[in-house]
DNA sequence: CGGTTCATTGAGGGGGTTCAACGAAAGTGG
DNA sequence: CCACTTTCGTTGAACCCCCTCAATGAACCG
């Protein structure tokens, strides 16, 4: 992501799972390289999503998940009087849509935030290949798994954290799963407005703009518009970890 | 829950799934009676947990899933300095656990609000008979996509609500499953002390209270210590909708 | 009955929102 | 190339919801 030699290189390369350089990510962990080649052939639809386009709205009709080849998606919803609320932002080699198997249609919109290419995998093909491999169907709970714990941290974020902490949170959280994905652990590009953020943490981007700032001045990060380094790691570490939690008491059984 | 009756007849009856008045939301949900038999197989295994007692504690090696039979239990995680904090509360049906999946170790510390029955169900052997029986491999895909959705939904309620709203939400949340399971939507009784609610939605526990006193000056409940009755279910609905999100602002593209 | 836990209510303070102004960068059209 | 516009980010000041601290009351239990 936010990295034009990155996308033109992925773009030459044969886009099939066994060349997937997330392959260590997404479906395919965990599967022989035959059992690869069959998933393969269940998911070769891909396609390229724009800067601003959806991929899919809430109440469009379930039939596919979607993972991301490369790029950045926002899942939100729109609530009753019309207001966006942010529930995720999704990397490379994550899953889409997982929120929906179970009613059959997609809860949230997915739009793009970057220029991206993802995978379609139709779902009742997923299914009935995990019917005959063991370990696909095992990657599928995992997957499904790993988004619950995902959830969790951000329930903990909001529900438990200070401004700061919850962009600690945030960050250490973006910075840990770039890693995961060959990018840099502390220099980040942000697809994402500030208001986008500070919907997401549960703040208005006024807040998100000065916990920035007092950030920088504290020599924890630098933010330059959308390049941000994290300068202090331990220092933020600190501050996601038990610094910053409810209005600093010390109280509770 | 909270019916001591409820659970004397659970205690005579013949504990299987066949005959469990659960199966339309527990596991055995689409499968055939040959299919359940099987399942009932599998999980076999009963046990009674005592108010206060834990089922597991987070960093627990993961085994199985387990399904309440009756009661209610809480999960929680300790953070960083030893606070509490509420991930959501389980009732009859619902499964634990499923964050578990992909580490292989529980996340969080599950205990019960209420003498309470659950069954186990080793995952391996889960996994194995979902590899057999389509229609169980559906259900548990299912029922793990409906753990993402409410954990939506709390994501929703902490980044987006405030106080009125999040209490609406949770009770709404709350009647709903309940009725599901064939209590009253409208008569409740709270396992849980005002400090559990107010933890898990974000707020303290004086705030719950003076919330509950607010919606029973309002008319729309009636509140008498643990046992609360939805007045005017409507009005509810309209403040969990729309009213009380972010600080009464209307702005936003 | 005294001790403990839980719930309610009040008064004061703080973190974050709201409203507002300003600046920087990017895109547009002449 | 430069006004013009638009979008995005930053910063300041006032207000408000909720937290904190505190006191009181009700129910449960040994």
């Amino acid at each position: 992501m936010h990295d034009a030699q990155f996308l033109k290189r992925e773009a030459r390369l044969k886009i099939a799972c066994s060349s997937c350089n997330l392959r260590q990510l997404c479906l395919p962990v965990g599967l022989d390289p035959e059992d690869i080649e069959q998933l393969d052939a269940a998911l070769n639809l891909r396609q390229r999503v724009q800067t601003g386009q959806h991929l899919y709205r809430a109440g469009d009709i379930f039939r596919s998940l979607y993972a991301i080849r490369s790029g950045v998606f926002k899942l939100y919803r729109l609530n009753a009087d019309g207001r966006e609320q942010v529930m995720g932002f999704y990397l490379p080699g994550d899953l889409m849509g997982l929120g929906a198997i179970g009613t059959g249609r997609f809860a949230l919109h997915a739009v793009a935030l970057e220029d991206s290419h993802i995978c379609e995998a139709p779902f009742s093909l997923l299914e009935e290949l995990a019917q005959k491999i063991p370990s696909l169907q095992r990657q599928i709970h995992r997957v499904l798994s790993a988004e619950i714990l995902q959830d969790w941290q951000a329930m903990m974020m909001l529900g438990s954290m200070l401004a700061e902490g919850r962009l600690a949170v945030f960050l250490l959280d973006l910075s840990e799963r770039l890693q995961r994905r060959g990018f840099s652990p502390t220099h980040l590009h942000l697809s994402m407005s500030r208001e986008e953020i500070g919907n997401y943490l549960g703040m208005k981007l006024e807040t998100v703009s000065r916990t920035f700032s007092k950030l920088q001045k504290d020599g924890l990060i630098a933010v330059d518009r959308r390049v941000l380094t994290i300068q202090d790691m331990p220092g933020l570490k600190r501050l996601a970890g038990c610094a910053g939690e409810s209005h600093l008491g010390m109280a509770e059984a």
